[in-house]
DNA sequence: GGCCCTTGGTTGTAGAGTGCAACCAGCGCA
DNA sequence: TGCGCTGGTTGCACTCTACAACCAAGGGCC
């Protein structure tokens, strides 16, 4: 209400969320390296996707993340041999593998899970509920606008 | 177990505000390598803050953005080859080399900066102003609180 | 002045992450 | 049976990055 809906006022907030994020993603990945150096962003992601919908398949990660299929392949090799990733060969059509975490990766990743916790709750302390709230909301919209990209 | 973060919605909020800015910061980097193939998303985020800030030291840039020196050396050796940085050593103190945009590196920019707009732009076509408002507001609150990491 | 420490910057090296293209292996349909 | 489609791997090339070793120029301090 309060709020003035001059021409300019979303050109600068349009500015500002830009510039915003992308100063976000230029971090991302070393803050991510730095705090785990046992499992990268992409590692984290796709070990975390695979613990969530109890296991999929390589293009689906590749579907779900845009990366390509080659580089899934080798991320999933890497946890593989990291003992952190299992491979079931399905029943009904010998092409395709699913993917399950392995005990060890599901250990793995909920430390690594609570330590980003943390660290994000710190970071995020001293908001109210509300505002947490909106910002997720808002984050949710931004990434599902630019998923059709 | 049997409380999905009742007591409050801040738990579940955290771990969205997590899942989405990682989920973008994967995605950020290929995509503004998509959006201009001519100038990474380093680079333009090094000729933007050397834009605004009228010039600098390679120093300013490597604590700026919490990169190696290394890394900005290279980046600006590459701006320059490109034609689009240049070095002008301080007359106080040899050691120093003020980076400026050349014109044809303040034009590129230019044009990064209004496909870039363009994009963000169409993103948040549907947003009102005060959306806009408020989230860019967030992030800016947010990337504060890493800063000091 | 001469010595030493600090600061700004470059280069060598190594490794992760990535995409593209070529390839192989099952599947399904005409 | 043959052909095209789908899931996945591998070879290759490239970028981004950090760390370490290095060089060059100040700035104190004796």
């Amino acid at each position: 209400m309060a709020e003035p809906d001059r021409p300019s006022g979303r050109d600068a907030a349009v500015e500002s969320i830009q510039r915003e994020l992308t100063s976000f993603a230029r971090r991302a990945r070393a803050t991510a390296a730095r705090m785990h150096p046992e499992l990268s962003l992409v590692s984290f992601t796709l070990l975390s996707h695979l613990d969530e919908q109890g296991g999929c398949r390589a293009t689906d990660l590749a579907a779900q993340f845009a990366l390509d299929k080659s580089t899934v392949s080798r991320q999933v090799g890497a946890l593989e041999r990291a003992g952190l990733v299992m491979r079931r060969v399905d029943p009904d059509d010998h092409r395709v593998q699913v993917l399950l975490p392995t005990p060890a990766g599901a250990e793995i990743l909920a430390q690594v899970t609570v330590s980003r916790r943390r660290m994000f709750g710190e970071r995020l302390a001293d908001w109210s509920a509300q505002d947490l709230t909106r910002f997720a909301a808002y984050l949710e919209r931004y990434n599902e606008a630019s998923r059709e990209d």
